[in-house]
DNA sequence: GCGACAG
DNA sequence: ATCTTGTCGC
């Protein structure tokens, strides 16, 4: 990842010739692991710290840890948020030693105004199952969604369905889940709910914030 | 011209 | 993302 852009031009190049390269597919039908993606930010300088925890599907213990420091890598533009974090991101990913089979990113995938959201370019840089689970729209509009827990509403931007408005707990605001790469948007939506059987945001994604954090400190 | 705009 | 007070609930 060493020719990384530097305008928001060369990013939107890169955006457009790695698109092609995303996979849709059904994905694992029961993965064993997950990885949870997170980055968070120092106050006063530009430091971060991105993390990866892999999770144990089955009782959603910790079975892995990576995290590194870092710079941004681009600024925040949204739709280019990517760039951002990354190259930060794979350096965790490859510290890790027990292999992830999905990737769960805190952001979209293909809910972007060009279809390849943060969740979509890990996807396909990897290669590996990922989709994003993010707490606010970046596009996309939706009808109200049930009450209930496991209730989800289409999200559709330009005629065309993104993602999923998925309400992880009763009387919660709903999450945003739109698929990356090698998976669906019914398999994504049902792990996000298996991962999140207690609060509004997935374990994994949880897991992975309160890793960065750590390190911050 | 005025909003909207992942983290 | 981060800042920021109180407040409600277990």
């Amino acid at each position: 990842m060493q020719p990384w852009p530097g305008t928001e031009e060369e990013a939107l190049a890169v955006q457009d010739s790695l698109r092609s390269r995303v996979v849709h597919s059904a994905g694992p039908e029961a993965p064993t692991t997950v990885a949870g993606l997170d980055v968070a930010y120092a106050e006063g300088d530009d430091r971060l710290a991105a993390a990866v925890v892999v999770l144990r599907v089955a009782d959603l213990t910790v079975v892995d840890t990576a995290v590194v420091r870092g710079r941004p890598a681009f600024p925040y533009v949204p739709g280019l948020f990517a760039f951002r974090e990354v190259p930060a991101l794979l350096e965790a990913l490859g510290r890790l030693t027990v292999p992830p089979e999905v990737l769960i990113c805190d952001g979209h995938g293909l809910a972007h105004p060009r279809r390849f959201g943060l969740a979509a370019h890990l996807g396909v840089l990897t290669d590996l199952p990922a989709f994003g689970v993010g707490k606010t729209r970046l596009v996309g509009h939706w009808d109200p969604v049930g009450e209930q827990r496991g209730a989800r509403s289409p999200l559709v931007d330009a005629g065309e369905t993104v993602g999923a408005v998925l309400r992880t707990q009763a009387g919660v605001k709903p999450v945003f889940v739109s698929v990356g790469h090698r998976i669906g948007l019914d398999r994504a939506c049902a792990l996000t709910l298996a991962l999140a059987p207690r609060f509004r945001l997935p374990e994994t994604t949880r897991a992975a914030d309160r890793a960065c954090r750590d390190l911050l400190r």
